[in-house]
DNA sequence: ACCTGAACACCGTTCAAGT
DNA sequence: ACCTGAACACCGTTCAAGT
């Protein structure tokens, strides 16, 4: 049947999403393209590079961020990275779980974590801080898009849906996050009145 | 030999430690016990809920926190309960990707979560804002901590450490997502003087 | 109560050989 | 270039039977 690299990995992708991670094998996708596993492996070096391919198609699929813009509004443009990412994921059964392995082992989908430099880049970060605070944004979007799927997912098998978390859940996590590094980029920034007490006693 | 499921979980997370995660199978165990794959199912009823067993005796295992403290106090015992989790997962090899699976998947460890709403149960956030402040602690302790651990392993594979990673980027990182949390416990708060300024243009 | 023996239904990967 | 056939070295889990 002649089938190439792009084949494999979209392939890969509807298995995914129609049957999930742990049922993605070499041998089922083998016999959704009606081939023997071992001709896999004539379009891909491993199982590991196949999901990094399906991983960033993941990634390719979703909505594109808005990187550049006026630099005072980088936390919107950070808000728009971060809501593009969870919209990618979610679009996808599984696709956080997979991303964030991805992610973890360096094995590519590492567009979020550029973009999200590019963004902070504008923010004017004290030194060395740029790439803390996007990995920071990136742990909290992959662990909370990952917290999310699982629930819906166990929430669709189920008859009821048990518990309605609320979309805007995500909004208030990375609103905190945002703020916090807001605070770092107006430190030391002359003529910024900044002040913040968190002393709780009456 | 009549083991008790307490040797399977000791002995699987010796297994863990010194031959990492994906070494860590039914038939390894139970060859590690001298005993038939089959055994281990009279201790345990799945590999799934003894990885939740060994989730649990790495934290068990690890520094406990102070939860209870001086209201007024609460960002620094954030700090001690997000850094004991570190501790305790950066002390087992695989520990960070184990107990991360864990949490995602809602199996177990549900500790460290427990005591980030029990600390910020003192912050008093405005309402309901709680839960979503420790997930996204627990987001960034679980993230940070699997990359670091991925990228140490890494590098103790190799002859040299190719990055040094300063141990302080952990704090930087907190710090960010505290102060995130802290301004939320101000904000509101009478006679608490409150201003972030983020326009960034000169 | 704890374990063995044997089986079931799978994995990822390699490699000589075919077209 | 792309694929088959056959094999290698594994998985988690079940279950009747033994002590």
């Amino acid at each position: 049947m002649a089938h190439h690299r792009e084949d494999v990995v979209r392939t890969a992708l509807a298995v995914l999403d129609t049957h999930g991670l742990a049922d993605l094998t070499m041998r089922r996708l083998a016999a959704e393209l009606d081939v023997r596993p071992s001709a896999l492996y004539h379009h891909v070096p491993s199982k590991q590079v196949l999901l990094a391919a399906v991983a960033d198609e993941v990634l390719r699929r979703g909505p594109r961020p808005d990187v550049v813009g006026p630099a005072g509004a980088w936390p919107a443009r950070l808000v728009d990275v971060a809501g593009c990412l969870r919209e990618a994921l979610l679009a996808y059964r599984d696709a956080a779980e997979l991303v964030s392995t991805v992610v973890a082992f360096g094995l590519g989908a590492d567009r979020p974590y550029a973009d999200l430099v590019a963004v902070l880049d504008d923010a004017g970060l004290p030194d060395g801080l740029t790439p803390t605070a996007a990995r920071t944004l990136l742990h909290f979007v992959l662990g909370h898009t990952l917290d999310e799927q699982t629930h819906l997912q166990a929430g669709a098998a189920g008859a009821i849906a048990d518990a309605p978390r609320p979309g805007s859940d995500f909004a208030v996590g990375l609103g905190l996050v945002v703020d916090g590094i807001a605070l770092r980029a107006s430190v030391g920034r002359p003529g910024t009145p900044v002040r913040v007490e968190v002393d709780d006693r009456p």
